[in-house]
DNA sequence: TTTTCTGCAAAGGTTTTGCACCAAT
DNA sequence: ATTGGTGCAAAACCTTTGCAGAAAA
């Protein structure tokens, strides 16, 4: 994709080996990806790049909303390329494969019922999925 | 609440002073606390506290279920008593003050859709809202 | 040429580990 | 008396900051 170099230009920022190595190695990720990953991925195709700026190029497109950064259970943060809208992740438990979906609006209910019985108004959330793959249930099946 | 003890005891664990602290701690909490915010309340009651043992009073606590760790956007955990069933957390951007609510089967909708369209078996999921409690509100109208 | 980025080094935090002492059962 | 738990110190991580040099525009 090429988007995210308009909106990089649009916001005023440059664009820089750095910020295409760590774009480039997130797009073709299928798993959450830590620093240290993209780091280490990043330095294949881009020898100079250092831990330093995969974070402030990471809170750069965080920013931007171009990458999205996900809880894991372990070592927290993980990092995915954002897809346009409102999306949630889901994460596979065996091998870490990611998906995300659309979250369109099926939590507009559950929130509705909250707000009427705490006062509180919501206005942000967090979902994210946990399960098996497609794969990795029929390894599980193997397994047994 | 005793239930805890009753818990620790029947996992073959010991009911010790800074378990009884860090679980005194959390009950006492309306907003999720980091470790080190735990460590600080919990040596006013008991004073040779460390911060390594509310590390490890947490996690078997969270191993047992007698307490979540939630996602927080900054510093990342914290954590907050549970209440017995699945639940999920709502928190306020203000000042902090954390609500449960239970997760009851709302989601099982949404759940059942992804699962048809990605083939993957759903079996966990993390929930948070973020919002303004009530108090937070009139705040934020005052300061308007 | 000018300003933004980068990489290094080093600092700051948080979490984990090793070990001898202490305390709950 | 026996284990299991604690506290301290130090190690191991992860993330941020300061600064001089490099590279987009």
């Amino acid at each position: 994709m090429t988007n995210w170099k308009q909106r990089l230009s649009a916001a005023g920022c440059r664009i820089t080996a750095s910020r295409r190595a760590v774009m480039q190695v997130l797009l073709d990720a299928t798993t959450p990806l830590s620093p240290q990953q993209i780091l280490d991925r990043g330095q294949l195709v881009h020898h100079k790049l250092g831990l330093v700026t995969v974070y402030r190029v990471l809170a750069l497109l965080e920013d931007l909303h171009l990458v999205r950064r996900i809880h894991l259970d372990d070592g927290c943060h993980g990092y995915l390329p954002a897809s346009p809208g409102h999306r949630h992740a889901l994460i596979c438990r065996g091998c870490g494969r990611a998906v995300e979906f659309p979250g369109e609006n099926d939590l507009e209910v559950l929130i509705g019922q909250v707000e009427a019985r705490t006062g509180y108004r919501v206005d942000d959330h967090l979902l994210q999925l946990f399960g098996l793959c497609t794969d990795c249930q029929e390894n599980v099946e193997l397994t047994i």
